[in-house]
DNA sequence: CAAATATAGATATCATATATCCGTAATTTT
DNA sequence: AAAATTACGGATATATGATATCTATATTTG
């Protein structure tokens, strides 16, 4: 069970987003050059994110992408279920439906304990994501990245956006 | 990103095997009549659970499974883990590196803050899975399962035990 | 009008999950 | 001693989803 690569791209472009100045736009082929990515691929990521109304997009030449909200107001777990999707990651194919023993016609009035404590793991798992802005990523992104590095990139990113 | 459904056999076989009086011992055979599964598939999935010493097994007919330890010494996350893979959900691929800013050379001294973030909800996740022994999922599911069934059920295993 | 862009759909490739089959060694039952 | 039953490992097959590319279309900029 392991995340989309998507995740990891969505999150990093949404890092970079969150510096672009008001009303300017960074295009796919931008992010991708950045980040080292297969253009047309990472495209379906950022149109997740477009789909899910966490971006707004633009077209045209100097078109491309911009936050839809204030970093403040986008969390971890906004951007993971854009890509991944927000189905639980415990799918329950209630087995115990396939024990002989049971009377001809019983039905379960709700979900086995199995599968209440694995979608409570998974709320956990949510939760902690919730509780991270990307406002709080790009603080920890710009404390640990090189200063120069930081300045550079930025610049790389303002000459490119529309 | 779903859980394998050997995850939720997984779980239903150690119930079972926790009900098991000491010394005896459940088949494959059973297991998957019980659970209305594939029984060769089922196999590896004991498999796995035996590789990861939560169950011990004997051959020859009256051979089978039980558990080798206690229930409550067995947790959630042993039991998924063992046939999951105790290798995080999300894998960081490290795309900072491919930044066209970058000095040639530059060598990163630890994972970036989104892996960080990501690897600490997967730990709140397992952290979740952990605190819930096997002994405390049987209660549960003895407390929703009617009587009878839950007898029936018992009776059912014990005829089929070696 | 020409170039650049997002978007959607179709397709191809690869990895993994799911599933089955077989042979072997060990053990119990007959 | 023979036969039946079992766990186990390896090989193989199939289905599904992730990864990736290509094309066509509509829109916007210059």
């Amino acid at each position: 069970m392991v995340l989309k690569s998507q995740v990891e791209w969505a999150l990093h472009c949404c890092a970079i987003l969150a510096g672009l100045p008001e009303g300017r736009y960074l295009s796919t082929k931008a992010l991708a050059e950045l980040h080292g990515l297969p253009k047309e691929y990472l495209s379906k990521a950022l149109q997740s994110l477009s789909q899910a109304g966490l971006v707004h997009s633009t077209l045209g030449p100097s078109g491309g992408y911009r936050l839809a909200k204030q970093p403040e107001e986008l969390t971890f777990l906004d951007i993971v279920e854009a890509v991944e999707g927000t189905s639980r990651t415990f799918v329950c194919a209630n087995i115990r439906a396939n024990n002989p023993c049971r009377p001809k016609g019983h039905c379960d009035s709700s979900p086995c304990a199995i599968a209440r404590i694995m979608w409570e793991a998974d709320e956990v798992w949510r939760q902690k994501l919730r509780d991270v802005a990307l406002s709080d990523l790009v603080k920890r992104l710009s404390r640990e990245t090189p200063r120069a590095l930081w300045k550079d990139t930025f610049e790389w990113v303002l000459n490119r956006a529309g």
